[in-house]
DNA sequence: TGTACATCAGTGAACGCGCGTTCACTGATGTAC
DNA sequence: TGTACATCAGTGAACGCGCGTTCACTGATGTAC
């Protein structure tokens, strides 16, 4: 087989992205390597630069993509966006088991934001732009509580959620990482998606 | 030259382990070759295995030393253990625009643990072992307020603050990472190392 | 303390390997008439 | 609509490179007498 049809390179062109996005985050992207990216497309080596100029030209399309991605998955979750309503299901699901055991179909932070530093700059810039997004988008679940502004809350939060499942799964005790997890969870559930003020002292 | 004493031998060790932790907490695990590092020590790479019995045993030394000294370098930011005392300069520290810009010198955290995942078993149990350390001895700086437990909110707190430099370094905004270094600054000491309960609206 | 031998820290060339990337080629798709 | 030619998506062998690791070697250090 020789070639295919324009639309079907531009599918082509989304597979290899979406691959990559997955890969990326289960890998990092200096252990995905472009031979074994494209054989998961079904394709040889050869034919990845028909459609990237390079490496870092996949890597910054797929950053988008991935972050955009976890948004969409964390806005989903929440339902209709009823400002505070669904929040408690996000922080839920980002700090489950499920999402710490899934790194290729879960948020892109604690996955790869360490390596974004040492990207090029166009990576760095592209990621950047795709992480206000996320910030203005999960500052909306947000209820104003303290009179802080919303996307500094989300910066907290987004940046907090992500150290713990970073952590989370780094280490290889199960407990430790259960306690992590549950810590965190009730930790950012009363800061962020608890009941305005009681005078009662929360409880487990 | 061709040998030194049982002595220099030791303290060669000593310094490729202090290089390693060095160069891997500034370009990570991967992006630090052995030729490279030994020249950073002086010596030519093949005495390396004089030393150690690949890569994967000085990682895992280098991620016990380098979590070690981490936690060293916080308390000694908190003056003598008076509990809670100096938890307030630990925070300021952490995520000062000073630690965000020094990786090699800063916590191992935001800088390795999103690799920790994919390193050989031996280096992950190191690294919880550490870590492990790491959450008690900084526990033991948290005053007891909710009645948490000191662990939880170590663990909470240590997430968060790693989560909120990983983010700060990754993106190529300076203003944006100032601000997420502000934000989880206030909000950090309000949580863990502010007056215990105020009836006053807080103030920056 | 002095001598003779064994050890081994450090040297530097070499290895096999997988990486990112290139390139001549194939033949179906796209286009001009 | 049919024919003739140009384009180009995908193929697969090959490249230069740096990696982790090995190894024969050197000569100062360590040890036995």
């Amino acid at each position: 087989v020789a070639r295919t049809s324009r639309k079907e390179k531009e599918q082509t062109h989304r597979r290899i992205v979406e691959k990559a996005t997955q890969a990326f985050r289960a890998s990092g992207v200096a252990g995905t390597s472009i031979p074994a990216l494209m054989e998961e497309v079904n394709l040889t080596h050869g034919t990845f630069y028909a459609h990237f100029a390079n490496k870092d030209a996949l890597v910054a399309e797929a950053y988008v993509r991935g972050l955009g991605e976890t948004v969409d998955n964390l806005l989903h979750l929440a339902g209709e966006p009823a400002p505070g309503g669904g929040l408690e299901a996000v922080i839920a699901h980002y700090l489950s088991a499920q999402h710490r055991d899934n790194p290729a179909g879960g948020c892109l932070l604690p996955a790869l934001a360490g390596e974004v530093r040492r990207e090029s700059p166009p990576v760095r810039h592209a990621f950047t732009n795709g992480l206000n997004d996320y910030f203005e988008r999960l500052g909306q679940l947000i209820p104003e509580r303290n009179g802080d502004a919303d996307k500094d809350q989300a910066l907290v939060l987004a940046s907090g959620m992500a150290g713990a499942v970073l952590l989370a799964r780094a280490v290889d005790d199960p407990e430790l990482s259960d306690s992590i997890l549950r810590a965190c969870r009730a930790f950012y559930t009363a800061a962020f998606a608890g009941p305005p003020a009681t005078s009662d002292h929360e409880n487990d």
